[in-house]
DNA sequence: TTCGTTATCGACAAGACTGTTCATAACGAT
DNA sequence: ATCGTTATGAACAGTCTTGTCGATAACGAA
């Protein structure tokens, strides 16, 4: 007997890896409004579009989706980060890095994303993100422009700290930007703090 | 026919006040470690030594027990700060200051759970810390510090973020300290900064 | 076209979690 | 000591969630 079917839909078949994405897609929606832990197969399926045991196919297990999903947002995470860093080569336009930054941070709410993956334990904290490599570079561009002028080079812990600062900022910041903190305070602060860590790295 | 029983323990009857407390003692544990939405009643009433429907019949409900548990940890986060505040008068010293906020951030992993509350929509945000009020205290200092001498007093924006700058980085710090910086490292940093902040105040 | 692979789904299973009901017993008050 | 209030727990119900299994059909390859 023929289920009685609203118009029989043929029933779509994407590839493996189209499928993968789009069930990634899907799953990452619910990680950036309800965290890692608030995941839902069902849920993850309806928005799909697929039953949920299409999902556990794919990814063997709920704790498996959970886990390509964290690999996934953690390489955009950096991946991105590196985009804003090599958009922005001089130390001179630490404003427009810093926008620049922010803007990779906003894509897809990854800093909120981050920042659930770190409560939850997931993925490597700050030390995935390359961020001291980055104050490394930072202090190797101080190290030359010093190298002209009479003014001593400081340690490297104070570019480091140059850097992580920031970017600690701005990880908050984009959390707190929607609950607390407008927009507009939020582009200013941003502006008022690439000026004040500027003048910290020339004097 | 009396059901066979380890020892038969007296049923201990705490008042209701001392329950909804130890209750909320073990939700907020809980809540450090996997956030609000991971919050489970019979995980809650194991620690407690109760069974579950006992915390039912004292928060109505589950999401009675976290909306107690989110308003209690909030007002004991403000009033943290405000210790940490009211124990350092003077501007001069923002180092300790910046220490006494961070004591008080980390006692009950208070950080952790305004960020998990943040993130999961509960609370009202930063706005209900009254970091505002605090800025604008600051802001009066430097007024009067300024009256004698010739410098001008920058507008109250500067003195604002002033305040949010280590606000934002000891939050994200917190989180981090655990996995990617070290605790020395997290010292030294809030050292550094609450430097580089005392010399932009006086600058 | 034919065939093999496999993405997909329906149905079911097992457990977890919240919430209800009713009986019981602990504690304070008189 | 007696009694009323109510904190407490055992048992049960209903829903949600992950995971399994077998059947089916879509797509690529031949």
């Amino acid at each position: 007997m023929s289920r009685s079917r609203a118009v029989a839909e043929p029933r779509r078949r994407r590839s493996a890896d189209e499928a993968r994405e789009a069930i990634l897609d899907a799953a990452e929606t619910q990680l950036r409004t309800v965290g890692p832990g608030g995941i839902r197969l069902q849920e993850v399926a309806r928005v799909v579009g697929v039953s949920h045991p299409t999902v556990l196919h794919h990814f063997g297990s709920r704790e498996g989706l959970v886990e390509a999903l964290v690999a996934r947002s953690l390489e955009r995470i950096q991946a991105g980060l590196f985009d804003a860093v090599a958009a922005q080569p001089g130390t001179e336009g630490i404003a427009s890095l810093l926008e620049q930054v922010s803007k990779q941070m906003k894509a897809d709410d990854r800093a909120r994303s981050f920042l659930w993956l770190a409560l939850a334990g997931y993925g490597p904290g700050l030390k995935g993100l390359a961020v001291k490599p980055l104050a490394e570079a930072v202090h190797e561009v101080r190290r030359q422009k010093r190298q002209g002028s009479g003014k001593r080079l400081p340690p490297f812990e104070d570019t480091w700290f140059s850097v992580l600062l920031p970017a600690l900022a701005l990880l908050s910041l984009s959390v707190l930007e929607d609950q607390g903190i407008s927009e507009f305070d939020g582009v200013r602060f941003r502006a008022w703090l690439a000026k004040l860590v500027h003048r910290h790295l020339e004097s």
